[in-house]
DNA sequence: ATTTATGTTCTCGTCTCCGAAACGCCGGTA
DNA sequence: TACCGGCGTTTCGGAGACGAGAACATAAAT
């Protein structure tokens, strides 16, 4: 297995990178500084990326583009687990008032790939592909339980157990005894592992041959976490779980 | 302006490309005969993009990967448009029953930022991210209504006005004279124009000091363009567009 | 066992990408 | 008006990476 790498496209890449923790928006120089390359490398770059729609120029300006967004929309619905699911998180947000999530794994990190908001939904957020660690939410508990043990091993042999929360599960063996809760029971819960105030319950999708994805229902613990508002959840995520299954085998 | 560009990044963009032609999915040999490009570029180009989850690779097979997807999310929501049209639109499908769309103009070129659909809308092929045609769609037609004239005409010349359907707007004239009857009124008509059988309403949005945006309905003919259908839609983009407009403002 | 496909590695000559510095342009300023 | 400081853009040369082709490894099919 070779490292070798494609300097020039990694450098691409990092512009475009610079341009998200840049506030999404930069001139030339300010981008050549903050990634320290030579102002016209960034230059080069980014007329190139321009030409492809990577990027788009407003006056002496770059953003990122909107092309992007159409690479993203064939990435999300390759295999059909998003179409089949869309609608049932759609329906979870409108039942259950709250924020409805769909996150599909991808190299050992979650990305939420979908998510609706009810009439009472909090404004967290939960920008679509946004990655998340998988260890401390609760969609990415949930597809954790779906995965088998040594890859669940493997990934958090690479990206670790880092805390977010004072909640968060950093120990090892404490996560596998919650996957195991979660296997039997089928329904994962984020006890303000992620966010502080925030709960979240979720289900993985049994998805055979396709990509492991779990859905989740998040909200205040205040108002998540009572056990009527909670089973009333969990009932409508099962109902929604299962229709997306029975919809992915039809 | 120097029409140099960087090679390496424009033959990795190619190689993005030419996963999404070959159905979102290849393999090394497919994709670098596909491409007429030395496997052996086209492998290093692959595991670069990988290393940045530009693609992923499953097996011996590549696609892309959901990274694309997040910097889509940011380039989507820059403005402020996006997040306050959303939920409008959302709930424009559900009272119409339709299929509902929000798009931005970027590069002379249409984009499906968010679609939604109602209960009996069509199945139709709107993918987020999806680029089309001004001229050939209701929302694009809106979309140009909000356009100074001299930009509208650059944007034909680079563009052109290619034929879609047999009622696709051609001539130059003609879609002056449409566009003028859009701005008097308020509303653009896609009867037919992008897809056979599909009538589409739309309404411009007016966002000074943002993006370019329209909203519309979409669905197929003999259900929308009846009467009173026609006009309960037209009220209803009406509704969205006043709110979306004012929630801008504020 | 052989064949044939694949992905991966190797090697090398050419071309290109990178960086530094110069240029042109614009807005503010004395 | 002349100056200055900032920007984006262009130029230019040398180091070095990229791209092509061929060799190698591996797996499946025959």
């Amino acid at each position: 297995m070779s490292e070798e790498r494609v300097r020039a496209t990694e450098t691409s890449i990092r512009a475009l990178e610079g341009l998200v923790e840049l506030d999404g928006e930069a001139g030339v120089t300010e981008l050549a500084t903050h990634l320290s390359i030579a102002k016209s490398t960034v230059y080069k770059h980014l007329r190139t990326l321009e030409s492809k729609g990577f990027v788009v120029q407003y006056g002496d300006r770059y953003r990122i583009g909107l092309r992007t967004l159409e690479f993203g929309g064939y990435a999300r619905r390759y295999d059909g687990v998003y179409d089949t699911a869309r609608p049932e998180v759609d329906r979870l947000a409108e039942e259950t008032g709250e924020l409805a999530n769909l996150m599909f794994e991808e190299g050992g990190r979650g990305v939420y790939v979908h998510t609706a908001s009810g009439e009472d939904a909090v404004d967290i957020d939960t920008q679509t592909g946004r990655h998340a660690h998988l260890h401390s939410t609760g969609v990415g508990k949930a597809i954790l339980a779906t995965l088998p043990d040594e890859r669940i091993e493997t990934i958090v042999d690479v990206h670790g157990l880092p805390r977010a929360t004072p909640h968060t599960i950093t120990a090892e063996t404490e996560l596998f005894e919650e996957i195991d809760a979660i296997r039997s029971e089928g329904v994962a819960y984020d006890r303000e592992e992620c966010v502080e105030g925030m709960f979240c319950i979720a289900r993985p999708l049994s998805t055979p041959g396709r990509r492991p994805a779990a859905i989740s229902v998040t909200g205040p613990v205040s108002r998540v976490a009572t056990g009527g508002t909670e089973e009333r959840i969990r009932t409508a995520l099962e109902r929604a779980g299962n229709v997306i299954e029975l919809n992915l085998t039809a």
